[in-house]
DNA sequence: TCTAACTAGTTGTAGCACGAATCATTCGAA
DNA sequence: TTCGAATGATTCGTGCTACAACTAGTTAGA
């Protein structure tokens, strides 16, 4: 029992510190473009296609209103724009500009390319069980 | 190659992944006790004992000007306390007082709970990889 | 002694995040 | 068909986070 226990604290230990230590990375990755760490998980999670606010902030994990504000000033920068929707007047798509969507590639590359530094030293059979276990976490 | 490379991005987004759900369960954890997962954080780090300005902003990896509002505010709410060293007269030390101690326990309790909670269908031998895996990481 | 390096704090600015309230639109049921 | 409820987005007010540039005090070493 005792083993157990400590086994499932270091494990939830080294999540946590895990995920201090993506952050950290996630910021330095996104600050060099102009982009909080928020910004850069907006655009690129776009890059997949337009979304509607309240799907965006559902899967940001934010509420709308943080969310608008956030939107406008990557529209004032042209790195978004709002297209209203065809079918539903109070509805908008929040879409990439080509400028955004350059900005979301170069955002994804790097923090991937710096992950991919991190976690070059693990050989090949851990990195898939790595892969399987933190997927089936999510 | 290409399946290597496929098993790169893999591990990676699986990474970024688990790092926002963490966030997010963090976030909810830290909530309902009254504290940003920042404030939690702070506190946690403080449980192992005392620690300065300057390196506490260094663990938190944030800017000494962030930290003097924060610490400002748990003060406030008398958490922590700052004590001035006895050898160096500009240094102080941030302790947790008994209740700030106390709330530092109970916001890591919380959410180690809640990830072991996520970790629980892992086999242990996976369990054992992954946190052996995560600590070469960071 | 006196200066260079260090430590802490201050100020100003921008961004993040939430809840409550608001407005327009859409949908559904009487 | 029409009125009330639900939905999509925004606005407002408040508090927290984060950074850079700056001030001021302290210590240690030349």
């Amino acid at each position: 029992m005792e083993t157990t226990t400590a086994r499932d604290t270091d494990l939830a230990s080294a999540l946590v510190q895990t995920m201090h230590r993506l952050q950290d990375v996630h910021a330095e990755t996104s600050r060099p473009l102009g982009l909080t760490p928020q910004q850069a998980h907006l655009l690129c999670v776009l890059i997949a296609g337009p979304l509607g606010m309240t799907e965006l902030s559902r899967i940001l994990s934010i509420e709308r209103s943080s969310l608008t504000s956030m939107v406008d000033r990557l529209e004032r920068r042209t790195l978004v724009t709002r297209i209203p929707s065809p079918t539903d007047r109070r509805a908008c798509q929040i879409e990439l500009t080509p400028e955004g969507l350059s900005l979301a590639h170069d955002a994804h590359n790097a923090v991937v390319d710096r992950i991919n530094t991190l976690t070059a030293n693990l050989p090949a059979s851990t990195r898939q069980t790595l892969a399987t276990a933190l997927q089936s976490i999510i």
